[in-house]
DNA sequence: GACTTTTATTTGATATATCAAAAAAGGCAG
DNA sequence: CTGCCTTTTTTGATATATCAAATAAAAGTC
């Protein structure tokens, strides 16, 4: 009986504990504010910050796929959290903003984002939280085309 | 309060290397096959390794719902690499079964799935893999209901 | 044996992931 | 200006994720 030691499986704990993070920080946020995704409340976030970004941009800070982003960026248009208006310099892209109930969203949850984080990280030292990030990184890196 | 941009947090890294890696895994698997999941071939793999499995096992072993785990395997049988059969203890359950055409997918894709996990952990030393899995199962543990 | 509770699986509805291809505007060479 | 190539976004098709609710059979209770 061969023994399944976290070389062969130290794989399938990454999946583990993004899929654990995700499923715990959706139900504390859904908690507050039912209907809105985790994903939807990171993006707003992230447009809330840097008010001139492409899709495409926003798609790289959360590593998802540009056909993604154009879906999840309706959705919230459609529920209200975003607005599109028109760019003037490039009609290709569309000018996002947060709409007050955007905002509110922000206010809302924020506290809730922070306290997930750290629950998730809770008896992390430093130090550790360092190395993680560091082999993480390595990971990523191997996995990632290199043209 | 002050929100530190979510990229910039140790989850995202785990986010990002999860994702680099299943893309690709994906692509080296569709290179050899084109048309089956990742997700597919682990699981035909867990089930020809354990074949008393039930759905609701195999969800576990691979971090899934059991809606997903009943889309996929349905899938499975659509596309010809496993049967259902009865189960004549349990009538709720069925025998999953790998056929021919899912053993020779096990057998040519063995080898590059052995390949994916070596370049994933490409430098890392034994002593790096080992805290990492530490200190992601202290994550998984911190967003797991405690019940 | 009929009733209730559990367990295993499925279904419905909706969100996200992925790849390929299309659409639409911008930029550039000639 | 025209044709060509690139960039940004969208669409189509299909797979997976998630929660809630529905089935259906097994197990326990009286």
């Amino acid at each position: 009986m061969e023994l399944r030691t976290p070389t062969k499986t130290v794989l399938y704990s990454i999946e583990e504990a993004i899929k654990s993070y995700r499923r715990f920080s959706q139900k504390n946020i859904s908690r507050l504010i039912p209907g809105i995704t985790v994903d939807q409340v990171l993006i707003l976030i992230i447009i809330s910050d840097e008010k001139e970004l492409t899709q495409m941009e926003i798609a790289d800070r959360v590593f998802k796929d540009y056909a993604s982003i154009t879906r999840i960026i309706n959705l919230m248009v459609i529920n209200g959290y975003l607005v599109k208006e028109d760019h003037k310099q490039d009609r290709r892209r569309s000018m996002l903003q947060v709409t007050s109930k955007g905002k509110s969203v922000i206010k809302t949850l924020g506290p809730v984002i922070e306290h997930n984080r750290r629950t998730a990280l809770a008896g992390l030292g430093e130090e550790e939280i360092m190395q993680l990030y560091t082999t993480l990184k390595k990971i990523t890196a191997n996995c990632s085309p290199k043209d």
